[in-house]
DNA sequence: GAATTGGGGCAGCCATGTTGACCGATCCTG
DNA sequence: CAGGATCGGTCAACATGGCTGCCCCAATTC
């Protein structure tokens, strides 16, 4: 790094900048309007996706552990999650530990079909990443996990805590 | 090394694939809230700022080009464009080669909103990409690049299709 | 001249986010 | 053990930004 270097490297310039930010806009919708046909044949949206999925990825957090990683309101996640589990996905129980808390697990067929919305997700995102090369998939995750704040990363680091390999 | 082979290569099992949805959804999402506040200092939303940032990228395209980006319905569009025009930020001209089509341009102060809101994804990105380095930021291209359908990608092309370098 | 295309509009609905207030159960601490 | 903090739930009300279905006009193309 001791090179006289200009302004900006080339990779920081607008048009890198534009390109990432229209790439990450066009991947990220594509690959969430990927399984809307799915959801809606469910009754069910998009945020009642993000929540089946977590709670499929950590069995057992509790609300407000989810609410903090949808950063959204207790109201919004109140909906969904009522609607989850009038429908049977979504069970709650009360942690022994601190009665205070619920625990939420998915049921069944809570189960059943967060596997089969993630299958859809796997089938495109495999084929990015085999098309794209294994080179790649680690520049993907660290360009996004630097666009994560760092207060943030904690959080999400723990999802992974599970994850053998 | 002749060893069993898995199904999968290591960076296409479920945790790898589970930490690329992570990472798109959080990357994304900050992202985008960071501009959230500037925006409704303005009185406007993502949607109003989506269109703000294509007309920028691509000033003079018509509707109906606009609306194939953005992939949403032309009542939706609308209310959006609307609000623009009312508030002086976008106007539009008769093309003078197809006299149905309206070319949509930024005014002075559409300009200088975009400009501003730009700025503040450019500094966030530039970051992460400084962060994660050069090599990475290709990758994220390649990763995301491959989750848009083929049939989507020209249209995303073009919209580069001015960038110097 | 007829059909298609580009643009625009109305009414109404739905999903999902927001605020602010309030409650009860439970836990923790001085 | 009393008082305060935390976790979860709920109410009413509202905003944003999608959607559908239907209709219209002007301009272009066949």
């Amino acid at each position: 790094m001791a090179a006289p270097i200009p302004a900006s490297p080339l990779f920081l310039r607008e048009p890198e900048i534009r390109r990432g930010v229209e790439l990450l806009y066009f991947g990220y919708s594509h690959l969430t309007r990927s399984i809307d046909e799915q959801l809606s044949k469910q009754g069910l949206g998009r945020a009642h996706h993000r929540a089946l999925y977590f709670i499929a990825r950590k069995p057992g957090l509790s609300v407000s552990e989810l609410l903090a990683l949808l950063a959204i309101t207790k109201q919004s996640l109140g909906r969904v999650l009522g609607d989850l589990s009038d429908r049977e996905l979504v069970e709650t129980t009360t942690d022994p530990k601190d009665r205070r808390r619920r625990m939420l697990t998915l049921t069944d067929s809570g189960a059943a079909l967060e596997a089969d919305l993630f299958e859809a997700l796997r089938r495109r995102l495999s084929t990015a990443y085999s098309e794209a090369g294994q080179e790649a998939v680690g520049g993907f995750w660290a360009v996004l996990e630097e666009l994560i704040p760092l207060s943030e990363r904690g959080r999400i680091q723990k999802l992974r805590e599970g994850d053998r390999s």
